[in-house]
DNA sequence: TCCTGGCACTCGCGCGCGGCGAGTGCCAGT
DNA sequence: ACTGGCACTCGCCGCGCGCGAGTGCCAGGA
């Protein structure tokens, strides 16, 4: 028979995760009953204790340590019983006055993660805006030497972007504006995913009807467009060292397996890819991620969005105990702040 | 009064570093005179220990240790000691293999960087060509929206890059193609540091002459090479979280300091700079690159050049105790593998 | 029924101890 | 000039011990 979780277990719990958040030290029943604000003896904590941590909420590293709280009751204390600060003004002011604007999102994300790593002394993580979410604004095509042709993709007003393709034949200067022409007629203003999608029918269509120059474009466009999606670098990281500071994550393998992924960075950008469904702060806590090199760390993420299209995620990567209080505001906010910026520039 | 170091003396420190380079244990000696392949006695062996000592060139971690080489000792090693194995075959085999070509220079690095990483099983770097050695090829501008500028470098026949300028006033299509054209008469197949220079003169000799349009042209490119210098995004580590396997570097506090110099990238890029001036393998062991974070780390690095001329340096970076003899072949064959290829891709 | 004080118990941690083994320095002998 | 012998040093490891924090359980009281 399970027992309940009743209010005064609840807010023992949270004086738990607060006093374990703030000290890192298993908390002891006495500890407890001072800090709880509640009336109790240690021994009444003690049989509480004895509730939660059947239910999962806690556990004790050994028989004669405090309680310590599991991913379980961290997930219960970030649903239902944390009382989320607003930002401290000194840090508001701060982002604010950090928050330098730049002309390309590179530059922005960049600069907004280490914030986001400063401002928590823990990682901050931006993901780029996905490439297929943006608008394509125009196309316009450079001959280099040879049969090697500059491609300059001008995308969503702020980013450029550029390739260098080879082709089957050389082609003039003028030969290479028409074909930009008819390109930009084709697709400025739709979106990438769009633009690679209507390729692929474009293709067929031209198969052999049409100038031969036409379809030598659209098959420049297609190799622009394979080499595109293959770019893995959109995701900027900063502050890694930082949670080398943290005890619980110091142990060299572990910090090893970390740091490998980080450099990877696949798996990270994996699980912010599945913060891009949900709307604001989502938060994964150890293994929730479901990769066992997060085992110990949190992820707090929240997208950001420019006339409600979400283009990106942005977060922060922490140990578990990590003081969620101040770091969901602190995502919140930014994620705002870039959202604000985003559409300023546009 | 120094004892001298003869002959004797000298393929004992080779012996034992070799010993330690291998076990990374303190080599006592009894365990020297079976190894060494001279007939002495482990008494013998302590007496010229004793001495090597004096000189600076091993040392004991404590009394009943055996010895270990000092950072001088490993530079006698390295400057007259060492037998540099030619590389292996299979080695040489899977850098060819996997010797990737590719359009960037920015792709090539970092192929590069893995492949001394993966190799030599340490930190693998190579730092990007020094803009200002490079030929501008060609310089286009784009009209944005608004006030801004899309301005493209052509440069070196691969490199492309670009930067978003705000203009004093907007241009048309027409006005911004001209500039570019004066801009390309003046500077194309000039090296950027060249260009730098001249453009303060030319600005000097426009100031009350001469086309409006083209003192603007001269301005709007002191603004693009202004930018274009601040950039530190020139150099690729790869392979750092192999160092943690070295138990020399695995305190947390010095892996900390360590992989917090490599994020900064700052230091490095100095220390590498260094090696920009002479030419073939150069090598700082430990406090020898005035680099604290660096104490424990030897760095080994060689230039890459196209026509004599250096264009960066890559290297290795690990722990003292590293393989030289194996390391400094890879570096070197390494930094051959790229010159020629950038050879060929120009 | 719920809470509390009391009590025995558990367990991690720090400490000092002693034995071991590796390696040294020195010395006397060849 | 080299070697064997010998006393010595010192880090490492395992052991046992006492301490203290914290627990679970139980019986007694509002």
């Amino acid at each position: 028979m399970k027992p309940e979780i009743n209010d005064r277990a609840q807010h023992l719990l949270k004086a738990l995760i607060e006093s374990y958040i703030r000290d890192g030290q298993p908390v002891g029943s006495k500890k407890l009953a001072r800090e709880s604000g509640l009336e109790l003896s240690p021994a009444t904590i003690r049989n509480i204790m004895a509730d939660l941590e059947e239910l999962g909420l806690v556990t004790s590293p050994h028989t004669s340590a405090g309680r310590v709280p599991t991913p379980q009751g961290y997930r219960l204390f970030v649903d239902t019983l944390l009382t989320v600060q607003p930002l401290d003004h000194a840090e508001i002011h701060r982002l604010r006055a950090q928050f330098q604007r730049s002309d390309s999102i590179q530059d922005l994300a960049t600069s907004v993660s280490g914030l986001l790593a400063e401002i928590s002394s823990m990682a901050g993580v931006v993901m780029l805006p996905r490439k297929e979410c943006l608008a394509l604004r125009h196309i316009e095509f450079l001959p280099l030497s040879g049969d090697r042709v500059l491609a300059i993709l001008v995308i969503n007003e702020q980013e450029v972007e550029n390739t260098i393709i080879h082709t089957r034949r050389p082609f003039s200067p003028a030969e290479l504006q028409q074909a930009a022409n008819y390109l930009n007629s084709l697709f400025a203003g739709k979106d990438l995913a769009a633009v690679r999608h209507q390729l692929l029918t474009e293709l067929h269509r031209t198969r052999d009807q049409m100038d031969q120059l036409m379809r030598s474009a659209i098959t420049m466009a297609e190799e622009i467009f394979a080499r595109d999606s293959a770019k893995d670098e959109d995701l900027v990281l900063s502050g890694q060292t930082q949670l080398m500071d943290f005890e619980e994550l110091s142990d060299v393998e572990k910090l090893r397996e970390l740091f490998e992924a980080f450099s990877e960075k696949r798996q990270v950008l994996h699980l912010l890819d599945q913060c891009l469904e949900g709307q604001g702060v989502q938060i994964f806590i150890g293994e929730e991620s479901g990769y066992n090199v997060l085992q110990d760390c949190s992820v707090v993420s929240a997208p950001y969005q420019v006339d409600g299209q979400v283009l990106g995620v942005l977060g922060i990567i922490g140990p578990t105990r990590m003081d969620y209080e101040r770091v969901i505001p602190l995502v919140d906010v930014t994620s705002r702040l870039v959202s604000a910026a985003l559409k300023q520039g546009q």
